[in-house]
DNA sequence: AAGCGATGTCATCGTACGATGACATCGCCG
DNA sequence: CGGCGATGTCATCGTACGATGACATCGCTT
């Protein structure tokens, strides 16, 4: 609404030679933008709606691009829906695991301590400032085909399990993969429900109150005491 | 599939007039049965499916019933929606909640335990046995038109949170209503993520064994050590 | 047995959706 | 400046859906 379909003309001429070649940013008809735009549009769309309940012609509304551009640039609604959750920060960056067992047992264990605490405050800061995330969102979610649940337990599996299997206590003892993966029910099971505003206190609550028992329900799922 | 349309018609003069007048089961046109198939097929694909991505021609199927008796018993597809919701046990018994503040102190309080403990273990029993209810998924669903945001809230607000809050140490304490919302997420994500399938070890895990974490789960947001 | 309300069946309407291809316009390169 | 590939726009197709009303059939009541 507002923004009436044709965006601004006006500083065409404002495109000069001195930006990089690669990325004209200025220019009437870029591809790059549409993608990018299609596919912020359609990540907030399927997060709030579901991939059935939104259309694609929602989606290009939202990104003020033809829906046409969808099947060009992503196939199709499958398409768009897979590159939304491959692009899916979870949680925002990305963990590091170029290294592993290079240091002294303590050391690893502090680190990962140090690594528990970051996702922590990340998660805390996701939900003072945004929704959930739709891969979040789908490990809670029992309509998913099996494209998408695939798509969803590889990015979990990659960006959230590997740091709570390393701070489970002892690091790979009986049920490691069973306590990392409750506690990620626990941390994106909040954040989710937080969104969907079906438990009022739990949507008015301060966020670092939130934090707070979520690190006391992980140490308790973890076992670290 | 199998189950070609048409009932069996054999059992037609089986109706002795023995059985109660208010409910003759085996009629061949029984509005009562058809109302009844119809919400059991909807709380199954609306559960499986989502609301959007479930249609009313796959409802009337499973149901092995004409569709447009679902406008006829629940007045559209809200409507129906609307009576999953209503019917849906969240957790199987209903929570008796006639008689309060009638006892002691501490007999409340053990009471409390006993009930927490009992909805422990029919949460674990539906672990091992059936999926997630709708509620419980609704829960962990961003995308919800309002009505069914408020009819799920309803649900959990009557038939969980009481127990739970209830359990929490000290009764009626700061933070009580959030420590309850809290447990209702452990609770409810755990079967829900549990019948998603994201989460490998989860869903492969004995019910009796994730019953142990949750307890400890409920017993650190509760306050009870 | 007759009549009438309850129940089930069928055909169809209007709409929204995803997909597709033809066409228009742009911007870069020679 | 002329052509050509890239990008955007538009019209339209086929399908599936929810809803609705007309009609057929049943079964209870009298």
């Amino acid at each position: 609404m507002g923004q009436s379909g044709r965006v601004d003309r006006v500083e065409r001429a404002a495109r000069g030679g001195a930006e990089a070649t690669v990325t004209p940013t200025t220019r009437r008809r870029d591809a790059r933008r549409s993608r990018e735009r299609l596919l912020a549009a359609a990540a907030e769309l399927f997060a709030e709606r579901g991939y059935a309940g939104t259309s694609l012609r929602a989606v290009a509304e939202r990104a003020g691009v033809d829906a046409a551009l969808v099947a060009r640039y992503y196939g199709g609604k499958d398409g768009l829906y897979r590159a939304v959750l491959a692009a899916d920060p979870v949680v925002s960056p990305v963990v590091d695991e170029s290294d592993e067992g290079h240091e002294a047992d303590d050391e690893a264990r502090r680190r990962a301590a140090d690594e528990l605490a970051g996702l922590l405050a990340r998660m805390v800061d996701r939900w003072e400032n945004g929704p959930a995330t739709t891969v979040g969102q789908n490990v809670f979610r029992c309509d998913l085909d099996d494209a998408a649940a695939a798509a969803t337990a590889e990015r979990v599996g990659e960006r959230v399990l590997p740091l709570l299997r390393a701070a489970a206590e002892p690091p790979g003892g009986p049920d490691s993969e069973l306590r990392a993966e409750l506690a990620t029910v626990v941390l994106l099971g909040i954040g989710v429900a937080r969104t969907a505003g079906t438990l009022p206190a739990l949507a008015a609550a301060d966020p670092e109150e939130l934090g707070v028992y979520a690190r006391a329900l992980l140490d308790t799922v973890l076992g670290r005491r």
